[in-house]
DNA sequence: GGAGTTGGCGTAAGCGCTTACTGGAAATGT
DNA sequence: ACATTTCCAGTAAGCGCTTACGCCAACTCC
């Protein structure tokens, strides 16, 4: 029994105890599913909480038990949101990196952890203050690609559990990402070799980002090892987003190039792009030009032509980044530097229309196991 | 001073005061940024901060200053993540919501709160306990469209500062939303009126949701009023999806149905997803059949046709509804219930091609601005 | 130069929980 | 009937911070 005023605030654990008539221990006990108390107090506990309408404090408990149930998830804000229009056009570059919060909160949800979810502007002065705040409200953290220099992480990871998505391969911390040289080969190998198509293009993602830096390494080394044409430059460098397809597009027809025979992009946004500002000047995908996307996010279907891309398994790779950094964080030792991994996650060719392969006529069921 | 011995794990603000040769006290006020502590004090806290890596605990802190800053953000997953297929096409129907919090988020961020985001599945039986774990990880709750009935959000706002988005008017606690009848009823105007159509039909979002409602029931009655008919029914009910605008178009006409002159769909996804069954038999948009959306999400423009819809300033409802929460979180006064308002936000017709429109040929600043 | 003032900093009391420890009642054994 | 075990439930000690309070040194002022 505890002698306490009654809060005139919200309940606590004090007041349901003295409603119920038990001490603070027991309506712990019943909170947390213990066994020990019987039935009989077990209801009195029970009905004072509902009726005082109490929620135990997540602060208290993550104190007291050193456990917050929380992990933070960090990813990069493009656009400034002081220079005029608070919201830019900025967020439809990040329909990939939601898929992957998807996937972290999903598995997250089941061992009874949620996600803090920050976006930096990643030349917010105040940077490091921030990635703080947030460390501290969570058991770990998860950050997407190129949030933080690889000094930056290792610092943090000093401290709290990291996981890193997409980064490059030997990076301070573990890394989860998926395959994209085998697949961005594979890629090549179909429109060089399948489709016979000699001079083709890679339009890049932003120009730090390891998963464009290898996958249009991969694209073009294949494509030249089979004897095709890999036009790169500034003049092919996006940024991930439609609107950098779309600019690159018609700027190239502004100039009057010729456009090569296929366009691979760095993801499927940017082949959106790409494949309307292609329209727009009434080329025809694929007829005039093939385009190629990457990610395959569910829009990628439902598109005319069909976007043929790698699907990559998104939410599997949030997904596995919980897992791996829910084991450091249950972890008995602190972080095993040694134990830094790279997750690989296979990813696969989609082939579609806009390759140039015929709209698919397969019977239904075999084109749901494809 | 303090004894207590030093720990081998995270350092703790001890460690830091210890290292320093100061009180925890001025430790925490350099922290905080008072201003009591003079310059070489400050110093010398800095400096054993950085050396020790030390990151203060938020629930630690939490607990003693009696705010979290986290806000918790929740919404409906609709399919369940046990039958099968871990992760359904279920993420294909929240990009609004994403969206949403992308703007709560931003707004968030510059008063120093993040986001603890959670889906939560509908049919959950343990929904009250998983409402209560995040609320208590919170210092208030936004709700998504859908998650909780009346009452629960009633009972659940006992304790906990909460906000709505996308309710229906006169619900428990104050709201935040588009206004989708004034627009709806223009979207009908402009089809009927401008266009000269005269068979119509709406596509239904989930028939619970009130946004939907109101959009349906909005544009079939100014459709009437017009002298215009409008198709309705269970053949006509969607889930926002771009998987459902499929199934319908597919079904309708392998039932062999006339369609109607024009479909306005519930959402731009539905929009998407008719467009392409629409093609998929060979039937020109605006052509044959016109097409309209909602929202007005990032890839309307991108489509071909472009998407005719509704502008719905997402990302600051999503701010709006921080603000008014982070209101309710300052205010001295428990929350006040006769406070409970609705905020309801502009939204504006965007005529593009999908609505029998000619292509925008307007210059490109006239384009921008409009 | 002593009394009054100021400002920097340390002490200690919580914030609302979890849980090791402990006491006492009930159940069991002989 | 008494000793022993078992089981519930209460007591109290933190978890790592913030902050009211108060002390002491360095000032100011007549």
């Amino acid at each position: 029994m505890d002698a306490r005023p009654t809060s005139g605030a919200t309940p606590t654990i004090y007041d349901v105890a003295r409603r119920a008539g038990v001490s603070i221990a027991s309506v712990s006990r019943v909170l947390n599913g213990r066994d020990n108390p019987r039935p009989a107090t077990r209801d009195r506990v029970l009905k004072a909480i509902s009726e005082l309408g109490f929620v135990p404090d997540g602060a208290a408990r993550a104190l007291s038990s050193r456990l917050k149930q929380v992990v933070g998830v960090v990813f990069r804000r493009v656009y400034g949101t002081d220079d005029g229009g608070m919201f830019e056009d900025e967020s439809e570059s990040l329909l990939f990196g939601d898929q992957i919060n998807r996937g972290i909160e999903i598995v997250a949800q089941r061992r009874g952890y949620d996600l803090l979810v920050s976006s930096v502007n990643i030349d917010e002065h105040t940077l490091p203050n921030r990635i703080m705040t947030i460390a501290g409200k969570c058991d770990g953290l998860i950050l997407h690609d190129q949030v933080l220099s690889p000094a930056g992480i290792a610092s943090i990871a000093r401290t709290v559990p990291v996981v890193t998505l997409a980064g490059a391969e030997g990076g301070p911390v573990s890394n989860v990402r998926g395959d994209n040289a085998t697949s961005m080969r594979e890629m090549a190998r179909h429109l060089v070799q399948d489709h016979g198509y000699r001079r083709l293009a890679y339009i890049a993602g932003h120009a730090d980002s390891p998963d464009n830096i290898v996958r249009g390494r991969s694209f073009a080394s294949e494509v030249h090892a089979l004897g095709g044409e890999c036009l790169t430059g500034p003049a092919w460098q996006g940024d991930y987003s439609a609107g950098s397809g779309v600019q690159i597009v018609r700027g190239l027809i502004a100039l009057g190039a010729t456009l090569p025979r296929a366009i691979a992009c760095a993801n499927d946004q940017t082949a959106l792009g790409v494949i309307y500002a292609l329209a727009e000047h009434g080329l025809d995908v694929p007829g005039d030009v093939a385009v190629t996307g990457f990610d395959d996010l569910p829009f990628a279907r439902h598109l005319r032509p069909q976007l043929t891309t790698v699907r990559q398994p998104i939410q599997e790779i949030g997904a596995k980044a919980f897992e791996v950094l829910h084991s450091m964080i249950t972890a008995d030792s602190p972080q095993d530097s040694d134990a830094v991994q790279d997750f690989v996650l296979p990813t696969r060719l989609i082939r579609r229309e806009s390759c140039g392969c015929p709209p698919d006529s397969r019977p239904a069921v075999w084109r749901q196991i494809s």
